[in-house]
DNA sequence: TGCCATGTTAAACT
DNA sequence: GAGTTTAACATGGC
């Protein structure tokens, strides 16, 4: 569920049935005010990186599923203790289970830059190149999963992206030569619509090419597994065919 | 069966 | 205080 393109996918099947709807009940055990829901109307919903916002007049629901969030819709299908909001519109309702939900008071424009968010239409290769120029000593791993930097972007994506365009995780920013910075940004964006393509087909892990493989499909020799970065995040790559700078 | 993971935050350290 | 490390959360697949 986590990675952005999943999230997106979740905004897209929500989207259409309950925008302009009015909530006629709350249910579960977020610590938040469900009053604030009251006779509420949908605004939009909305995702940003791997924040679904759901936005209603004045104030935003935004639910985080972190690793293990779930969802469905128009019935509750995980036990009680497990439902942290229900947002039920008559006999319809979304029902959000073991995620984060906190509410962000005003327009979320005001606080999220929809620029680097990378299935925005308004991502900016150019402000997220700026940005990495500012971390010069960051690992591209680490770089990778930042949020601020490329928002929506996960441990697949970052495993995926070094591979494809064969960069070693461990290299640090103020050394990769700019063609291949330029290749990072590029990247980043269009694995993330493979990923949301593959991800609605249900063939996304038939088309990893690195993440949790143990050979190199290029060249055969076997593929190195290392918690690298500050992230200490799983990383799978190949010592032979990327290049550390 | 136990381990581990598409994630993040806050507390506890140095 | 900054930077880091660790713990906590909590479900499902292998």
């Amino acid at each position: 569920m986590p990675e952005g393109p999943s999230i997106l996918i979740i905004k897209e099947i929500l989207d259409p049935v309950f925008t302009g709807k009015r909530i006629t009940g709350v249910k579960g055990n977020a610590k938040v005010d469900k009053d604030l829901f009251r006779n509420k109307k949908v605004e939009a919903i909305r995702s940003w990186g791997k924040h679904l916002l759901i936005q209603f007049p004045g104030f935003t629901a935004r639910i985080h599923f972190l690793l293990f969030g779930s969802y469905s819709v128009n019935e509750q299908t995980k036990p009680a203790k497990s439902l942290r909001l229900a947002l039920l519109f008559g006999k319809k309702g979304v029902y959000f289970y073991t995620c984060s939900v906190k509410i962000l008071e005003g327009d979320p424009d005001d606080f999220y830059d929809w620029e680097g968010n990378l299935l925005s239409k308004k991502w900016n290769p150019a402000k997220a190149r700026k940005k990495l120029k500012a971390i010069p000593s960051a690992m591209v791993c680490d770089a990778l999963l930042n949020q601020e930097i490329f928002a929506g972007a996960g441990n697949i994506i970052k495993n995926e992206v070094l591979y494809r365009i064969r960069l070693h995780p461990e290299t640090l920013i103020k050394n990769i030569p700019p063609r291949k910075l330029a290749a990072l940004i590029t990247e980043a964006r269009n694995y993330s619509f493979d990923f949301l393509k593959w991800k609605k087909e249900l063939t996304l892990k038939k088309h990893w090419l690195a993440h949790t493989k143990k050979t190199c499909l290029r060249c055969k020799l076997p593929l190195v597994k290392k918690y690298a970065g500050k992230t200490k995040r799983r990383t799978f790559f190949c010592t032979n065919c990327q290049v550390k700078y």
